[in-house]
DNA sequence: ACCTGAACACCGTTCAAGT
DNA sequence: ACCTGAACACCGTTCAAGT
């Protein structure tokens, strides 16, 4: 699977630097950063970012498979630690928090989970991609959970993937502000709740729901 | 509120074409359809779309709030026909599906309730828009559900809202297809499920959380 | 083998000129 | 008062020419 032939010496800076400006790129602007400036500001023609990334989503798998792993191992960690239930609670508000955090990572998982087309697949279609550890981390979770009788039988792993990521989406950008004076219709304490707190909130209601009842 | 003056017939012709064309555009292309194909479709010069609708997200309102209102209002006749749980229920349903049928609502309730920044709504952030009578609906309806002891009353209307819309999101496109041969990972029979009805079980599992315990 | 940058097609947005 | 369409800036993508 890896190179059959190294990279020659200025390709493989050249992709090194490419990468560098693509993460700035993606966390600032957004996962529809300008492909022409993220190729400028590492000094190469535009050329040469297709010749190393021939689609914005194989840039954007590049610059975030390894903490999509580094997530994805976290569920080893927090099986051994936690039982099983709250080990999956646990993942879920790590990988929730991810994908608020960095936007390019929600992105992906969405086109990934089927939750919606911001940086499509591509006609192809290819069903292995990056997000393959996010699901086997998923299930082997959601497993044990159903194991140890803490979560429904009639839910699968990836409908929690899923769940989560809308839940995500829903907790909206580290914006901060929640349009000012809002005449009172949302009932509750709203103020100012940070986004990691409503998404902590947002997880723990929806596994309620996924409870196993006695 | 209604128009000072009456418009032009041109321009009042233009108009309507205009919505007609962005009518089929949304639907078919989703709410980033190229502007400039509207007005050619339309018939009229770019000028005019962006005389008429200064913004994408103003053409979007223009499409979509007779719709908004529609649905707005069933919460009414949902509230009189059904106990406040279950009219909670019913009427989150229509809303998903309703968003999942139109991206173009999508869109706007998402940019409107802080989920993500798709059809961004500017940077006045004027926070009245289109979608307050979606507001009004739902916490009527979330505030008879809990006055009715049927939901917790530690979650709000807007917590509510951008649940079912993370939720909808979160079931994806009506695509139908879902990645062919899939190493049998996601636990259950997940095989040829409809989105409406993945989008009730979703909804059914997220009200489990939110419902009041005895 | 890899890189460069000009070239092309496309889109959003503005605005002078028309009626 | 409203419309038109050319003009501009910007972006993604390709490809002939270079080393």
């Amino acid at each position: 699977m890896a190179q059959v032939r190294p990279m020659r010496a200025d390709a493989r800076r050249n992709r090194e630097r490419l990468l560098a400006a693509a993460v700035e790129a993606f966390a600032a602007q957004g996962e529809g950063a300008s492909l022409d400036d993220i190729a400028k500001r590492a000094g190469v023609g535009a050329g040469t970012l297709y010749r190393h990334f021939p689609t914005r989503r194989a840039l954007l798998e590049a610059v975030y498979s390894d903490r999509i792993e580094a997530i994805a191992e976290r569920a080893g960690e927090l099986a051994e630690r936690l039982p099983a239930g709250a080990a999956l609670v646990a993942w879920l508000n790590e990988l929730g928090l991810g994908m608020i955090q960095m936007r390019g990572l929600r992105a992906l998982l969405s086109s990934s989970v089927g939750g919606g087309e911001e940086a499509g697949r591509g006609a192809g279609g290819a069903s292995s991609d990056c997000c393959d550890p996010l699901r086997q981390a998923v299930a082997r979770l959601v497993g044990d959970a159903q194991g140890a009788g803490e979560l429904r039988r009639d839910v699968g792993a990836m409908d929690v993937l899923r769940l989560v990521h809308g839940v995500a989406m829903a907790c909206g950008e580290a914006v901060g502000g929640e349009s000012v004076g809002d005449a009172g219709d949302a009932g509750d304490a709203e103020g100012a709740e940070d986004v990691g707190e409503r998404l902590r909130r947002y997880v723990g209601l929806l596994m309620e729901g996924l409870r196993a009842r006695g």
